[in-house]
RNA sequence: GGCCCGGUAGUUCAGUUGGUUAGAACGCCAGCCUGUCACGCUGGAGGUCGUCGGUUCGAGCCCGAUCCGGGUCGCCA
């Protein structure tokens, strides 16, 4: 192996064009690929700006040429050389006019061979990927995803920045609440017994930036939560958190609208027309079934309680008597595709999500085939048919149930599944809305008591604060999710400032004084001295690189993310910690027996 | 924790009804080759068929358990 004594680079490999021609150069990278043909080699250098072709001649020069030889798939070298034009030129790639005629050579670092190819579209299984991350890392499709991140990132901080918010870097070793998300927990060794928590968002610390007169806050915030992985879910995650004084919700989607066109247009090209397009909870679940409805594709729900009001059928008559609701979604010219095999597949799908059954209207060349005709009045099947204006080749599917927002959900399940299935969601396409008036309590049936849906500092509506009390069902939130193609990207609300109504809602939610002050008491103590008005949200970093780079997982744009079981491949984190560790911290494990 | 899918060479995969020595491509190693760029040609090495147990004369294949990975439901105020 050499050194880079005395070397320093002058391009970087990827950049070179026929401009260059007659340059010499000095150039670091990574040995993409050697070819050998006998008294002349070739072998394409790769750095993070590309691919460019050293050449190699026995007649020209036998010690280089030796040294070339030797090289193989991911040496580090340097190479110092001429550019010159190509005799024969390949288009297919930038740098394909010219090469460099080496006439320095030097392998600063030695490679066994990879495990996989670093090469653009691995087909590598993805823990063979993770396991070698610094290998992955190196395919020009991730370094450009990460790359674009930084983009992101830095787009953020300028436009904020311009709106005139101050990033805070709020602590990562916090007290923890245990509401919500499972806390992970950090134990103290100063103080046995006692444990940090790592912010699952810097929430409370926010809004004391407010009380503490920063008046516009933002961070890019590492965020975590104890809970499963999912594709669009890691258990540490990044958020562009902030928050802003003396605001209404509007003002408040006003900046996030601006950033959106901003991020959009600056890192993509991409114009989002704004204002954006606001949907209700309540319109949002009626639709679409779910409150991240993704608006890229139509197929709409469609509401068939009052048509078989009457009905003796005992699935939707059930459901319609107890308070339920007979609710469909229709695929159109979906019957070839959505076979009886398919639909059973759907229907198990369903039941999954809580369905009891899955009812069905497959209207083919052969007329109408369904589960339930035999059921129904004639009167009744024309009444669904008119109402869902069904045509040859629509397939309708049903679901009733006694809990309407059960079906509301399970369709929109269904409506995702379908959309899937039927190839109707396009590429390319960035539908970004508002979600507003979330409900403020969550019923929930397995105790009976009504939740805060969101953290207990979010302001209920105005016009509901006459029946908090009395009518828990109808009272709705000042808060706003951003959806983008059916993601949930951003999370926000207006916050309660006046001590009063805020003692009020911990009466609502169950919270004792004393509780509450256990819990919260420092922003209590700390809106006694002049809270102003304020809200803010949180944008999840992550999900907008995978979104605006049409990943599938949230492994495509972090650098080093953890895997289903909330483990790291690469340094087979978590892992035992041996027993002075512990004693440090005054924590003993408990194993237990198989 | 539940459900679904997957695990065979370094990588991606094939492997018939359970039947001889488990194959291919790429990669790797060696040789030849002066314009390649997915170079080409010739030859070679490389396998605990995830693991354990069972059925069987015989298991990559069948059965049970288990581990690992992916997706999803629960969960994620």
């Amino acid at each position: 192996m050499e050194t880079i004594n005395g070397l320093k680079r002058t391009h970087s490999c990827g950049t070179l064009t026929a401009a260059d021609i007659g340059k010499t150069v000095t150039l670091f990278g990574w040995v993409q690929r050697q070819r050998d043909l006998g008294s002349l080699i070739f072998v394409d250098l790769r750095d993070r700006t590309g691919i460019v072709q050293l050449a190699f001649d026995e007649n020209t020069d036998k010690a280089i040429f030796d040294k070339a030889f030797a090289v193989r798939s991911e040496y580090v070298l340097a190479a110092v050389g001429v550019v010159r034009e190509r005799s024969s030129k390949n288009y297919e790639i930038p740098t394909g006019e010219i090469e460099i005629e080496v006439t320095e050579l030097r392998v600063l670092a030695k490679s066994e061979t990879p495990p996989f190819e670093i090469a653009e579209n691995s087909n590598t299984g993805e823990l063979t990927r993770l396991k070698y991350r610094y290998l992955d890392l190196r395919r020009p499709d991730l370094q450009k995803n990460i790359i674009f991140r930084h983009k992101v990132a830095k787009v953020t901080r300028d436009y904020f920045d311009e709106n005139g918010f101050i990033e805070i870097e709020t602590p990562m070793l916090i007290r923890s609440t245990p509401e919500g998300a499972r806390d992970f927990l950090v134990p103290s060794r100063i103080h046995n017994g006692s444990f940090y928590a790592l912010p699952q968002s810097p929430q409370l610390y926010k809004q004391l930036s407010m009380v503490a007169g920063f008046d516009r806050y933002m961070q890019i915030a590492r965020c975590f939560r104890d809970e499963d992985l999912r594709a669009d879910r890691q258990p540490e995650f990044t958020q562009i958190d902030l928050e802003m004084s003396f605001v209404e919700m509007e003002d408040v989607l006003a900046i996030g609208e601006g950033y959106m066109k901003r991020v959009f247009k600056d890192v993509m090209g991409i114009d989002i027309p704004t204002p954006l397009p606001r949907l209700t909870f309540k319109e949002a679940m009626e639709r679409y079934g779910s409150d991240k409805p993704d608006t890229r594709y139509g197929m709409e729900l469609i509401d068939l309680s009052e048509i078989v009001k009457n009905t003796e059928f005992v699935v939707f008559k059930g459901a319609l008597e107890n308070g339920g609701s007979v609710r469909a979604i229709k695929a159109e010219n979906a019957a070839s595709i959505l076979t009886r095999k398919e639909i059973d597949k759907l229907t198990e799908m369903a039941k999954g999500s809580g369905a009891k059954g899955l009812a069905f209207i497959r209207m083919t060349d052969e007329g109408m085939s369904s589960s339930f005709a035999k059921f129904m009045s004639e009167d009744e099947m024309n009444g669904i048919t008119e109402k869902a204006a069904l045509k040859t080749g629509d397939v309708l599917l049903v679901i009733a149930d006694t809990n309407n927002s059960k079906v509301l959900s399970i369709l929109g399940a269904l409506r995702q599944a379908v959309a899937k299935k039927l190839d109707l969601i396009p590429e390319g396409q960035y539908n970004l809305l508002w979600i507003t008036e979330f409900p403020f309590f969550e019923y929930d049936e397995e105790t009976g008591e009504w939740l805060a849906m969101h953290h207990p500092f979010t302001a209920p509506m105005d016009d509901c604060l006459d029946y908090l009390e009395t009518d828990k069902a109808k009272v709705r939130a000042k808060c706003y999710d951003l959806v983008l193609n059916g993601i949930e990207l951003s999370s926000g609300s207006i916050r309660i400032t006046d001590p009063a109504l805020q003692s009020r809602i911990f009466d609502l939610l169950g919270l004792s004084k004393e509780e509450a002050y256990e819990k919260f008491g420092y922003l209590l103590d700390a809106f006694r001295y002049g809270a102003p008005p304020h809200g803010g949200m949180g944008i999840g970093l992550d999900r907008l690189c995978m979104q605006m780079l049409g990943c599938e997982s949230l492994r495509d744009v972090v650098a080093y993310p953890k895997v289903q079981n909330a483990s790291e491949p690469m340094t087979e984190c978590p892992a035992p910690v041996d027993n002075d560790q512990l004693g440090d911290l005054g924590i003993a494990v408990i194993r237990t027996e198989e």
